[in-house]
DNA sequence: GGGATCGTGCGGCGCCCGCCGAAACATTCG
DNA sequence: CGAATGTTTCGGCGGGCGCCGCACGATCCC
């Protein structure tokens, strides 16, 4: 009889605390969209349970779906909600040391993510990291009171990368995401969202495959190393 | 037979996802230390039931344990989970634009909230915008480019308060927590915590009862007009 | 139009899990 | 020591939900 009124945080939680559902969430940390049929495989559950998920995520405001012909495209449905997943499966990897990847394939998968992708927008792994030690180490970001860019950083996007960083709503210019490979901060909101598709755009990092995982090229090499003094491994192409 | 390797993910929003486990962690994000008793009658359910909900918790790393004779007293694990737990809630709230509330004392204490309370261990409510606020209109705190202190904020603390703002472990200075009353950020962090600790022990606000709402006191309204030219409503008694 | 592909609604099955009460254990107090 | 109180363990019950297969509608391609 019961009826203990809802509690939201539970119902949101309940989202995310089945597994399927878990892992759709997980390939969409990409930022990219998927399709309903592509994520059901990805998750190797049938089509219709697949469908029957996509609906629940939509229908509480994780996910945001866009139907073109036959397919049903599907994403996240904001920084926030990406933010918020990102989080929570950090903490949830501090606690699960992860296990070694079980196959070779995985293995080298691994190793690519962890030297360099994305994180729903921005950049993550050991280049996320380097990247956001530069700027600090060259007084542009400001990490030892808070997280945010210094006057020099604003110029800096300005005239050194040569982009106009403007306020886009309520998201933070700047703000701190923790990469679950490096156990460290990197650079994420705004700035970090626009210095990911610059490269992206410039060519100076390019997608592994399908993936999340970024290779760094050799031009985009020697901007990194001009631009903020990166070099060697960071920036190493895998 | 799908063994299905599990997701980390999953498993901790599945610690979130029930109701009663929900209203326990709510409830500590008091920042205080209730006894299993406490809890189990606050959420309305059996000691027993309350029991394995709290070793799960406790294993599940969300919840640290400290026994005191007969008593199993129990807090959040600590500033991340409390600040993960919050965005969470904030998140769930504001796709569930609040009911209004049923009863006479829950409106007023409600109202109580929402003027001042904590939010674990630093300021929230309208008192807590109040102080980023005004803060950040003195230049002591950065909002416009992320969420960091200024030089003139690490000696706003140190002169004007006349607190040590020392560096705790992997904690950052200054962060950004969602007000979930004010829907805007306010101060959370190293300095967010040591204001409000500040606050409380010099009696410039104190604890209405039990909860975590707060008052200011009438010494408490002077002096954070003088110090921060805070008045009127956001700093009245109630 | 015909056949392949993609997504969806519906039963039905099975299991997981949250709940309780009763009994046992631990601690404090008289 | 005995009573009172707080907590834990154990069965057992019931409901919710994640899964599939199948049938069907929609769309695209040839």
């Amino acid at each position: 009889m019961t009826v203990t009124s809802r509690v939201p945080l539970a119902d949101l939680a309940a989202l995310l605390a089945d597994g399927t559902r878990a892992r759709f969430c997980l390939a969409l940390l990409d930022g990219r969209a998927w399709t309903a049929g592509e994520l059901a495989r990805h998750a190797g559950v049938a089509a219709s349970t697949a469908s029957e998920h996509l609906s629940l995520l939509v229908r509480g405001g994780i996910l945001a779906e866009e139907r073109q012909g036959r397919h049903r495209y599907v994403r996240l449905a904001g920084p926030r909600v990406a933010q918020l997943i990102e989080d929570l499966a950090a903490h949830a990897d501090l606690a699960v040391p992860a296990p070694p990847p079980p196959t070779l394939r995985a293995a080298s998968s691994a190793k690519a993510m962890a030297a360099a992708r994305t994180c729903y927008d921005h950049l993550a792994g050991r280049l996320g990291v380097a990247v956001t030690d530069a700027l600090t180490a060259r007084g542009l970001l400001r990490q030892d009171t808070g997280f945010a860019l210094s006057d020099d950083g604003l110029a800096w996007f300005t005239a050194d990368l040569g982009v106009r960083l403007a306020p886009r709503g309520r998201r933070p210019m700047a703000k701190a995401c923790l990469d679950w490979t490096e156990r460290r901060h990197h650079l994420a909101g705004v700035a970090g969202a626009v210095l990911c598709a610059t490269l992206l755009e410039r060519g100076w990092v390019t997608r592994i495959g399908t993936g999340r995982a970024l290779r760094v090229t050799p031009v985009g090499a020697h901007a990194l190393e001009d631009l903020l003094g990166i070099g060697g491994e960071a920036a190493a192409g895998s």
